[in-house]
RNA sequence: GUGGAAGUAGUUCAAUGGUAGAGCACCAGAUUGUGGAUCUGGCUGUUGCGGGUUCGAGCCCCGUCUUCCACCCCA
């Protein structure tokens, strides 16, 4: 294989727009904080399932709006078939809930942590190409599935060790039954859209905008009175009885957020969830709780973690109810931020916890053997594999973030001994043995 | 997809239309194989790419690619 043309030119080498390569100094930690998301949600009892990149254009487009069909990545493929790289993890999910439900046990809680592809114009923190984590419950319509997703939500920060996060909720049902009670659910996607820009455009701008949709001042005043909290320190509850009386006394939707709010509650994890009417989602597929997330340090990234309840997905594909309930993390948008942010999550780079360096290119086998034997003690190890001066040797160390060197002189080599060397504060730990060298290893 | 701004060495930044520069980083050596100092030398580069105008283009014009911003939408 060359990489040359016919003319002996070089190929430029290059990638598309929105797409990215992965150094280590960001793959590690983005490999890092996958690894600790799937063990979290297989601890609530979520499962992993994969599905095709490439799906039926069809399949994909099923649901969704106009907006998803101009984002889509779709062609034809080598034999004819009108083909798209999947746009989500949910309607992919919901494609598979109809064709595999006779052999899953519902209530069905899965995860997938996989690429996602959109045709949108890049910008930071917004690419083409993007990874995604959804969990979602499938099979139950109720208040506790709502709420497990919430509380997998927080506690999923948490273990990615993110903090100064608010998760923004809303009811897409009770929207729509306020938007019925004013006669105007007819209106109801372009007056969701343009609600949702309350944060971007101000409620004056937000107000002239939905004025002229709904042909009316006075219903543009009560979509805002709606949407816009007058009193910022308007408790979850008391947001909620509020609502609730402007969409004419609605119960059943204010009685699930009331149950979910209480669950909420008694976990102890009320705090990090506000009740945001401005939220909307620009999904049509949803059909109850919605949800944003947004780091209160960044909100201008947009939102890191966002899903809700879609009751009629499925329905697409099968006559079978399979009401749905998930969440998403965006993950490259997060990782985006955290590195805006110089947040110590994207800075663990260490390929390994010690270096075993080449004093004496003669004894590799003896360097071998002793890498093989930390190794079996849990120590990542590696062994340096050039011969070149102990200088260049710390430097690649230092470059690669690994905390320290084992130096083997000839006289610890017969007695089976090293020193460790912690290449930060250059400290040296001589003559030790494999057993006396670990607690300083497992330190780090 | 539409509109705007930008693109010079690995990186941070200079250069009136007139010979492509500086710091840091990197590599080699002085230098002894347990490094951060100093000195010497070196690569720092087809100025994103392709055309055009011009005696002459990093600079002006057109196209294109990428990044960033806004719209749209979203993770």
């Amino acid at each position: 294989m060359s990489n040359k043309t016919k003319e002996g030119s070089i190929i430029e080498p290059r990638v598309l727009k929105g797409f990215r390569d992965f150094l280590p100094a960001m793959e590690i930690p983005k490999k890092a904080i996958i690894g600790k998301l799937e063990t979290h949600f297989s601890s609530y009892g979520f499962v992993p399932i994969d599905t095709p990149v490439l799906e039926y254009t069809e399949v994909l487009l099923g649901k969704g709006g106009g907006e998803t069909d101009k984002q889509i990545f779709h062609f034809k493929d080598n034999g004819e078939r009108d083909v798209a790289l999947r746009f989500d993890l949910t309607v992919p999910f919901a494609r598979f809930l109809a064709q595999h439900q006779s052999e899953l046990a519902l209530p069905f809680k899965r995860f997938h942590i996989d690429k996602v592809w959109r045709g949108e114009n890049p910008q930071k923190g917004r690419y083409r190409e993007f990874t995604q984590c959804d969990f979602d419950i499938v099979g139950v319509d109720n208040a506790e599935a709502d709420f497990e997703i919430l509380s997998m939500m927080d506690s999923s920060f948490a273990v990615m060790g993110i903090e100064d996060y608010q998760f923004c909720i809303a009811h897409r049902g009770l929207f729509n039954a306020f938007l019925a009670h004013l006669d105007i659910a007819d209106k109801s996607i372009e007056i969701l859209r343009t609600v949702d820009k309350l944060r971007k455009i101000g409620k004056d701008e937000v107000a002239l905008q939905l004025a002229r949709i709904t042909g009316s001042t006075d219903k543009a005043n009560r979509i805002l009175s709606y949407i816009h909290k007058e009193d910022e320190s308007e408790s979850f509850l008391d947001t909620l009885d509020r609502l609730s009386a402007l969409a004419g006394h609605e119960e059943v939707h204010t009685k699930r957020m009331r149950t979910i709010y209480a669950y909420l509650k008694a976990a102890g994890i009320a705090g990090h969830f506000v009740f945001d009417p401005s939220i909307t989602r620009g999904l049509d597929y949803y059909t109850g709780i919605v949800y944003e997330t947004f780091l209160t340090r960044l909100p201008h990234f947009g939102s890191v973690c966002s899903g809700g309840r879609y009751n009629d997905l499925a329905s697409l594909y099968t006559k079978e109810k399979l009401p749905g309930v998930g969440s998403s993390i965006g993950l490259d948008r997060l990782l985006a931020a955290l590195e805006e942010l110089d947040s110590p999550i994207v800075q663990s780079t260490s390929s390994a916890d010690a270096a075993i360096l080449n004093t004496d290119a003669a004894s590799f086998a003896y360097y071998d053997q002793l890498a093989r034997n930390l190794r079996k003690a849990g120590v990542r190890v590696c062994v340096y594999l050039a011969d070149k001066k102990l200088a260049a040797q710390y430097k690649w160390a230092e470059n690669n973030a690994i905390p320290y060197a084992i130096l083997v002189s000839k006289e610890e080599e017969e007695q089976n001994r090293f020193t460790l060397k912690n290449l930060v504060s250059r400290e040296n730990h001589p003559n030790l043995t494999l057993q006396e060298a670990l607690p300083i290893l497992q330190r780090n």
